[in-house]
DNA sequence: TGGGGGATTGAATTCGAATACATTCAGGCC
DNA sequence: GGCCTGAATGTATTCGAATTCAATCCCCCA
């Protein structure tokens, strides 16, 4: 590791320019420091002239603070919606943070990655992925504030900000039900996932409590192609079998693979959507939103949910007291045509 | 700003614990250093049990490395591209860099993004957004390393990967009008995105020199509702025109706007793709290649691009002389059937 | 005119790890 | 046995800005 020398000034040198003290210098750049008007215009003059800027990694070796957010990510996420990760930065950087990136392969990796932002002196995380309890321990131990977005946590006080995933499957559940739909068929994603967990779970739980029988289920990896391939078993109707035991609905964990299930259904098996099947998927992509598509699906409010988990970010790295912690942001069922839904009342 | 007080052990706790000496400590964590197994083992093992971890902050301020790659991203281009972060951030991490984001509104933040990177102390920034000449020379003199990526720079040792979009585009022109059209149209970027301007310059170019004359151009603004207007004002044949004068083929600067042009087309004006209307994009985004798209258009190999540009990158961080500072890679044409095209030779 | 008090200023210290340099120690060789 | 060599360790310094604390300074009022 050469030590390379850099030629940038230091605030000794603006100070000898200015002809003031360094602490001068130091405090000319802060917004609200014990200097006089003159002296700042003086620093800062000479400052501009000698293009110097403060050196932000000794200023937070004093100061503690970074102005670095860890941001966790899987790359299914970032893939998927990356406006997630668009309203996630900006939201993020209106509370004066920077968001480092951790893209994740998947789920397992998060905890590895909550160990490397805090070596990078992040000042907290916002973690798209999953965290054991113990790395939440470790965090806090470092007193590094971890904002759950999307992703749920056995300790009672943690902070986390969450689409209501399981209210909008059960509504969605009820309303395929009034709809007249019988014969279900869902698409996971990744065994792993607690997001799709969730949504299937709470999907699954209501149409048992309707008393909706044994439903098929395709485990997939959130991905277009398991979509497709998803549908390619679970609405074949190979000889021997009739339509009439196809499934009427396939609610899938997510967009992507939603989108998939109705390539797959229009191109390859030839069916008619919705009449012949009803597929519904969850997120709201843009894709699924044109004409080409039209899917009906679950909107998360994702922007409102990043500045609100900007908001608790920057609370608990300032250590102000959280007025609530765990924020659930209602989902939005968005019906586009690719479902036959019982009416909304 | 509260000073607040981390209890987190620093080098100093795990020496005392250890029975060394700090700079024991230090060594004990660098890969190659003057320092014995037996002593290296007993520093780690007193490091776990105190939880320690080297202070980053500290670390940098002495070795003028933080181990952060600043990139410099377009919202429009994070949203369209997913992908081309997902790969750069693997690519970087690979190198040993850690991405830090700088998404930017448009083009022309590009130099407030620079200097709050430089000002952050990155070792050195990737740009997928233009920069100026002057921006280029602020980093030059702090010694942070820029790469533009899809961008260009006047600069002639400006170190530089980028798609070879102009040569892509020169050859589908040909293609296209080997094919036997001769009515054009054209969507473009914005006016401001240089990329836009090379695919669209060249395209047109090479019509111009084939002869072909006056050709409709719509400004959008690379989102699919611009493309869906383009398609809207090219394409429809209002009273007192023909379906003679319509355009042939519409090429759009990307594929976002390619897909507003199809679905435009298709379920708005209702026309035949490719039949009555060719439409070609740039970029090979994922909802292009399915059954409900199957869009026609050039793909950028970002893959390998990214993995170069972060060769490019680690090596003039470490000052190792670069043989090839600029690096074209080649656009492929993808046929997916919306559009007549000349059969490949 | 002599203080009192608020506003500025500067000198010195601090943050935590890396490293230059000095020192120690063990082993090998003549 | 004495000397040299190389490895391992420790000491002291360094990086650059923020901050503490003491020292000025200036203005205003009694």
């Amino acid at each position: 590791m050469a030590r390379r020398k850099l030629n940038a000034p230091t605030s000794y040198d603006v100070a000898r320019h200015a002809g003031v003290s360094q602490a001068v210098v130091s405090r000319a750049f802060q917004p609200v420091a014990p200097i006089s008007a003159e002296a700042r215009t003086r620093v800062l003059a000479s400052a501009s002239l000698l293009g110097y800027l403060p050196n932000a990694v000794a200023r937070s070796l004093i100061t503690k603070r970074t102005g670095l957010a860890g941001v966790l990510l899987t790359e299914a996420t970032l893939r998927d919606t990356p406006d997630l990760l668009i309203v996630l930065a900006q939201a993020l950087l209106a509370q004066g943070f920077q968001p480092l990136l951790f893209p994740c392969t998947n789920e397992s990796e998060g905890g590895a990655a909550l160990d490397k932002a805090l070596a990078f002196g992040v000042d907290g995380v916002v973690s798209c992925v999953s965290l054991a309890f113990s790395d939440l321990a470790k965090a806090r131990l470092r007193q590094r504030p971890v904002v759950l977005f999307n992703r749920h946590s056995a300790e009672p006080d943690a902070l986390q900000v969450a689409c209501d995933h399981a209210s909008a499957a059960a509504l969605l559940a009820g309303r395929l039900y009034a709809a007249g739909h019988r014969r279900f068929a869902v698409v996971t994603g990744p065994a792993d996932a607690p997001v799709s967990a969730l949504r299937v779970g709470s999907f699954l739980a209501r149409l048992a409590q309707l008393g909706v029988g044994p439903i098929q289920t395709f485990e997939g990896d959130y991905h277009y192609e398991s979509g497709h391939a998803a549908a390619m078993q679970l609405l074949a109707t190979p000889a021997g079998q009739t339509a009439a035991q196809r499934p009427e609905v396939v609610f899938c964990a997510n967009d992507a693979m939603a989108l998939g299930v109705l390539d797959a259904a229009r191109f390859a098996l030839m069916l008619r959507v919705p009449r012949d099947v009803s597929v519904v998927g969850f997120d709201d992509i843009p894709s699924g939103q044109r004409p080409a598509y039209l899917l009906t699906t679950v909107r998360q409010p994702f922007k409102e949910m990043a500045v609100t988990a900007a908001q608790l970010f920057r609370d608990a790295v300032d250590d102000t007291p959280v007025a609530q912690p765990r924020v659930l942001a209602p989902g939005t069922l968005i019906e586009r045509g690719s479902a036959q839904l019982f009416p909304d009342s």
